[in-house]
DNA sequence: GATGCATAATATCAGCCCGATATATAAAAT
DNA sequence: ATTTTATATATCGGGCTGATATTATGCATC
């Protein structure tokens, strides 16, 4: 599945802009499918283009244009057809895990670095998770409240492994000594 | 970190070849950090060029020579700086997610292959996890462990959050219904 | 005996994606 | 007064993915 394919969903939840998207792909879709600009304006152009997706221009003064797309009839039977039949995967490209596996190559200090800011990534998910949810989930679909799970799992998981196991990688630092 | 400074990792442990690469990419970095062919030649070609590495062709017959790569001192020191500079991320690219979000404009049955497809993955790294744990890892920089032990971690916590929530997505359906 | 698959080994290429950059304005914050 | 944030779209280079091509041996299956 292709960043069109997500946005073809979305869209099955009423018109939207791409900078509406974007801004989905930022909340809700952050901690497991990231698409930038780059990405989700020349999927909107494509799926218009084969007819998947209406496009109405509302003209703006001092701003571009804000182009609306809406789903078709045959965009939504393209969207069933792609959930059915792609084989879903889950994949991890983790430049963090790289990174720790070559600790050996690396001084205390950079290593606890590593760590901390990774930490502090995982702490900045797990905000956006509660902002979500403050923000009232009760209308969205089971499926929706599945994915956010499965973050929140996910996330919290991550940050028990690195917690209790950072000591396999640094000595105590003398502050930590000096708490603990 | 792009491919090149992983192969740059990698080929501290001792001069290999772009297939042996490939291997170490599908065994220990599988579930963190992919990489097809298409990646590691020409991430080996760049670095050879750039004076990283250096490159021993070792003729054979009916078979292509085979390419056996060396990192250089200043390979090492370009790692060291790498390491030391990067902003370690760490990003999940879901396609299962993804789909899980549309569930409902989804059938049952589809729901249901696609959840226990993900288990399926999911238990084939808990496999390799154990294989490459029988092979030994005595002689393993921490590193390694802790990554190793990272992948066992997030691998029990999604397998755990499906198996415990799965209900959310879908009715039981009548086997199970008759064992539970 | 033949067919097919796995392993060994490198290489290339289209298509997709990411991050950065450009453009233009207004409102809000500092 | 200046900077930042928000509204909005668009493009482009470089990097990565997955598929495909090539060539040969060995092993297993039919």
């Amino acid at each position: 599945m292709d960043v069109k394919t997500v946005c073809l969903g979305m869209l099955t939840d009423g018109p939207a802009s791409g900078y509406d998207l974007k801004k989905e792909f930022q909340s809700t879709f952050a901690h497991f499918f990231a698409a930038g600009y780059g990405s989700i304006y020349p999927a909107l152009s494509r799926l218009s283009e084969d007819g998947l997706l209406t496009c109405e221009e509302i003209p703006q003064e001092g701003k571009p244009d804000r182009k609306v797309y809406c789903i078709t009839d045959e965009g939504r039977q393209v969207l069933r057809d792609a959930l059915k039949n792609t084989k879903p995967c889950h994949k991890i490209r983790s430049e963090f895990l790289a990174t720790m596996c070559f600790a050996h190559l690396m001084e205390q200090d950079d290593i606890q670095a590593v760590l901390d800011h990774r930490l502090e990534d995982i702490a900045k998910y797990q905000a956006l998770f509660r902002s979500i949810e403050q923000d009232g989930l009760c209308d969205w679909p089971q499926g929706a409240k599945f994915v956010l799970g499965f973050g929140k799992a996910v996330a919290r998981a991550m940050e028990n492994y690195i917690q209790e196991n950072r000591h396999m990688l640094v000595e105590k630092s003398a502050t930590e000594a000096a708490v603990g």
